[in-house]
RNA sequence: GCCGGUGUAGCUCAAUGGCAGAGCGCUUGCUUCCCAAGCAAGAUACGCGGGUUCGAUUCCCGUCACCGGCUCCA
């Protein structure tokens, strides 16, 4: 029985959503390219969420700042080091593990202080029963390297940016003084980053290559648990704004030990994606970073990235809560959730499957199709006249092939909110109808208040 | 990277050590055609490389990719 998520799959791959990257050589895993269809839906994900989070608000601005930044910013920031992680396999069965859990484990069970002092020779293989069986222990990085510069060599070693979040943290002084803004007040963006995750897959869930929606959110000290707790619901409103069942949505609460080298508290925003093993995937981790950026920023860099009160005449360093979103993974939770299959009566008096994506129609990749109701020397051009017109406001798609029953299927099953149909009356009373995907009713408007008709209905679009 | 599984058309699946098949989809034409209609025509596949063989899509080896698990978290 195939899942909703396997039928959403395949209907990427079948109507130019998403190909697999580099697949006349054979593919590589890694990453995912986006066709026709997929970009324009990533593309609307994208404004969405920059119209929520930067433009819609007096208190949030934007960025866009580099991939490549100078390796000092990753070794302030914590990431060199805690980005790399000791794995060891059993000789025996060859499961990977990672070495400190192991020891950390073996402390805990034997009442032991130091973990690092756990020697290997005493681990059981939790997979196999085999003692201390270990291949030597090899440092996983999960930074991807470059290098810069005519000569490869260690002074021009590089790294790609893990997280967007860097670039604004070194950005922070100076966006803040000639955006003239104070706390609390965020700095937005968007952006590709890159990790050399050990196993992508899951289609794009998890990709060595992605693309982030973060925004760091800078609070006076004390205030930052009521804004943590602003942005995990203001957050989790974007998605059912949107058109998410909040049925499918779930707040997850991190444990305390478990927390990234960064971070006091986070919670994810996780939807029910229907993975085989986990049946919800993260979306979005909001989290309460504290003033560790920008305190060891500050000190690395030897640049004072506090901010002085005039009102309260005091100097602190701001703490930051982070919303961070992937911009692939809540594509794919849109698809997921607008995947419906619907019955609809045929002409051959049955009942046909119809596949419908009920996305909201801000996120639809096509606003309207105009359809002649069938190819036509009159018909034809009177509809591709129509379509250049409203071309001007939305992305429209033109379609005479075949009969129009298949084609409003086309249509319904990629999201289309609006078929508009030119028909033989059309030549003689200049009006055209127009149907609506998700209700299936039928107006009939006048070609000249096409456009008006799709505005009051696209709002925000 | 490791363990297990899988690779045939856009999709879902057949068959075969000797010319590669279907359904759906797609393209073109015809039909005044409003919810996957009909008729006719057409395009498209054995993941890649090597070996065995007179001959390999089929058997063997390697490789690449995908699926499931381990590790990860946007």
């Amino acid at each position: 029985m195939a899942s909703v998520l396997d039928n959403v799959i395949n209907l990427c791959k079948r109507r130019g959503f998403v190909y697999q990257c580099g697949e006349i050589y054979g593919g590589t895993r890694s990453a995912w390219d986006y066709g026709p269809l997929g970009v324009e839906l990533k593309d609307n994900v994208k404004r969405q969420w920059w119209k929520s989070m930067v433009q819609g608000r007096d208190d949030v601005v934007g960025l866009d700042s580099s991939v490549i930044l100078p390796t000092a910013v990753w070794q302030a920031s914590g990431h060199l080091a805690a980005f790399v992680d000791p794995l060891v396999e059993c000789l025996s069965c060859h499961k990977r593990y990672r070495q400190d859990h192991l020891q950390e484990a073996y402390a805990e069970k034997h009442k032991l202080d130091d973990p690092d002092s756990v020697e290997m020779d005493v681990l059981v293989c939790a997979n196999c029963g085999n003692r201390g069986q270990w291949t030597e222990p090899r440092m996983f990085n999960g930074l991807l390297k470059t290098f810069l510069g005519p000569v490869e060599s260690e002074e021009g070693l590089h790294y790609l940016r893990p997280e967007t979040a860097q670039g604004i943290f070194v950005n922070f002084a100076q966006v803040m003084t000639s955006s003239r803004k104070k706390p609390p007040f965020g700095i937005g963006q968007i952006g590709k980053s890159f990790r050399n995750e050990i196993t992508p897959g899951n289609f794009i869930f998890r990709t060595r290559e992605f693309e982030q929606m973060e925004m760091e959110f800078f609070v006076k000290p004390g205030e930052d648990e009521q804004w943590h707790q602003y942005w995990i619901d203001t957050r989790f409103n974007w998605y059912t704004d949107l058109g998410v069942d909040p049925d499918n949505l779930r707040l997850y609460e991190h444990a305390q030990e478990k927390l990234s080298h960064y971070s006091k508290r986070t919670v994810d925003i996780e939807y029910r994606f229907g993975f085989a093993g986990s049946e919800f995937g993260e979306l979005e981790g909001v989290a309460n970073r504290t003033d560790f950026d920008l305190g060891t920023h500050s000190q690395a860099s030897g640049q004072d990235l506090s901010y002085f009160d005039q009102a309260s005449g005091e100097r602190w360093t701001p703490y930051v809560i982070e919303p961070a979103a992937g911009v692939n993974r809540s594509l794919m939770a849109f698809l997921v959730d607008a995947y419906t299959e619907d019955e609809a009566p045929n002409t051959k008096g049955g009942v046909d499957k119809r596949t419908v994506l009920k996305l909201d129609p801000r996120l639809s990749p096509v606003k309207a199709a105009v359809l002649p109701l069938s190819r036509n020397e009159d018909l034809s051009p009177k509809a591709r006249d129509l379509a250049a017109e409203l071309r001007q406001n939305w992305n429209i798609e033109f379609d005479d092939a075949q009969a129009i029953g298949k084609r409003y299927r086309r249509q319904d099953e990629i999201g289309t909110p609006y078929c508009i149909t030119v028909d033989f009356d059309t030549l003689e009373d200049q009006a055209v109808t127009i149907r609506e995907r998700d209700s299936m009713t039928q107006e009939r408007i006048a070609l000249d208040q096409v456009t008006s008709y799709l505005a009051t209905r696209l709002v925000g679009c």
